[in-house]
DNA sequence: ACCTGGCACTCGTGTGGCCCGAGTGCTAAT
DNA sequence: ATTAGCACTCGGGCCACACGAGTGCCAGGT
């Protein structure tokens, strides 16, 4: 009773379920695969796999089914997959016509939902290590401001501000200088204290601090973290494996971005170049009967924001997890550029 | 063989199937209604509302639903609605909290999905014609700027541009202080004469054309079309309304924005306060058995924008109508402040 | 002219019984 | 350790049947 075969018998299982979505007996793995052994003996290995939890027969005259500890098992022993050519070369051409960052990201989003044809996830490059670039004040009315605040990697944040008075031009223009002074060239954090002690030197304008929040919460902005995703439909067409409320509360899960975020947060921590959540690790009740897969991307070595594909645990793993490398590959190469 | 009750029993018909979704008969409607007549009469009524193709029978002997023809009619008839109280707060305190226009988007839309437990969809204000207050140019690297453009109505658009060349700093600043000379104040209409005329005079430096174009992009940036959704998974749920691949449909149908947006317009053009498109009435396949309720929204009188909710044909449409409308006139009301 | 009670008819759904075959586990032989 | 053979299980498909909801129509009443 070779442990190989027995690897190898695992492997045919779980292909040829993702394939058919059909239990896959013993007699059917016998014929097909390239396993040189019987039938009969493929029943003993696959007793074996039930005992070690692996694989389970949803009735007693059917064949088997991975079970998320198989799909485990068979992730865990999966070589790197290439991806096919042709996917390569539309990574390539799609993200290449991107204009601006908000454009990658969207354009990477349904890329990686066609590629794979699951629900696709990228999390926007969270950017907190960047420095601000310039503070602009502008005028709206007498006694509102509007704070835009340009970081290092050419992002852009703004919010308003209530001013509490009406000010004049003079002193307006010399607050927008002397804030510029006291922001240009801080990271957030740095600026926090920067800016505390500006707007609390004596003589201050009132509305100081209520600028220099401003510019601190528009400087963090780019760390608001926000998942955009894709492919929702592919769900509702993989239909077969889940009953429909199901698909309503994983619909639910993604809208409700907190969730996924927690998830793909822990993902990173692990910090492998790609994890695998399967069915209940995931550790979240909607997500009970799907599988996550994350990669981190972002400018060299740095991978701190997160892509990744979402769908049922019978999916494509070694297809999925090479389309979802591939795409966090060239999108830090983008990212980088940038 | 009153014409009034014929319009009652079409009435309670579709109140009826849309309630407990099930085809709703004769007797059933002589027992609950309170028109005081007998199972006869309404089954002489039926024949009749058949015969104008308002309802349908599924099974010669099951009950009538409405047809698409049928819910015209009922939606055409209908008084307009009040919103329920508790409703009417949900929507100030939901929108009140907002910080900006994004956010008041955002949460316009869960909000709206929350209401109808449906599919809201809010597109984003046009803003087609407020003028430029302030244009930055923000250098990246020797020959990569950021033209950052913020509008009278406090939106701000960006976007880089290649320069082509290294460039100096003092006569990086020079074409800045330029650009904003021949650029504030005015429409982005009025903005690409000129700055072309800017851009072509003599002497003027080879990249200036280039900036001129972003400027003029970013300027009408805001009259890029976008939409957004939220509720998705409502369409889940709703799921006993379609076949499973049906819902694939509209999700795509939704994240393609182009197709919902063609169809937001037409309804736009008709000029009505609020339009519904019922099934087939959306000309568009994926959403044939689908209903979409729209309402203009916007500054005072001008509604510009649009936003409204789609789900299932069998849907609440007297509710779902007064939601709309009250989101669409606290949203107006908010934007217009903003 | 309109409404109503009655009645025959239709047909979809739910139920129970049946068989078939895929797939298994076990045992004995190689 | 592998294989062939065999008895066994059990889910799904099929058929027949009865039930009942709902209809259409007609004749009689107001």
């Amino acid at each position: 009773m070779s442990e190989d075969r027995r690897r190898a018998v695992l492997r045919a299982i779980v292909e040829g379920y993702v394939a058919t979505s059909e239990p896959v007996g013993s007699k059917a793995l016998a014929d097909a695969s390239s396993l040189g052994v019987s039938s009969a003996t493929i029943r003993n290995d696959m007793a074996a796999l039930e005992e070690e939890g692996l694989i389970a027969q949803p009735h007693t005259s059917a064949g088997r089914i991975p079970t998320d500890a198989g799909y485990r098992s068979f992730v865990d022993n999966l070589a790197a997959t290439a991806l096919h050519d042709p996917h390569k070369r539309a990574i390539q051409t799609f993200l290449s016509d991107a204009v601006d960052l908000n454009d990658v990201v969207e354009r990477s989003v349904r890329l990686l939902s066609q590629l794979t044809r699951q629900v696709a996830v990228v999390q926007y490059p969270s950017l907190r290590e960047s420095a601000v670039r310039r503070v602009e004040l502008v005028r709206i009315g007498a006694d509102r401001a509007l704070v835009v605040v340009v970081s290092a990697d050419a992002r852009v944040e703004q919010s308003t501000v209530a001013l509490g008075e009406a000010v004049g031009d003079e002193e307006f223009e010399r607050v927008a200088r002397e804030l510029n002074e006291a922001s240009v060239g801080h990271t957030p954090a740095a600026l926090l204290t920067s800016l505390t002690s500006w707007a609390s030197r004596p003589g201050q304008v009132s509305w100081a601090t209520s600028i220099a929040d401003a510019v601190v919460a528009a400087a963090r902005g780019g760390t608001v973290e926000r998942v955009v995703f894709a492919g929702a439909a592919n769900l509702a067409r993989a239909g077969a494996d889940f009953e429909s409320d199901a698909i309503g509360s994983v619909l639910d899960a993604l809208e409700e971005q907190v969730v996924l975020l927690r998830l793909l947060h822990e993902m990173a921590a692990e910090g492998q170049d790609i994890a695998v959540r399967i069915g209940a690790e995931t550790r979240t009740d909607a997500l009970a009967r799907t599988s996550v897969i994350a990669a981190g991307y972002g400018p060299s070595g740095d991978a701190a924001s997160l892509l990744g594909t979402l769908g049922p645990t019978r999916m494509d793993y070694p297809g999925t997890m090479a389309a979802v490398r591939a795409v966090a590959r060239y999108l830090s190469r983008v990212v980088e550029n940038e």
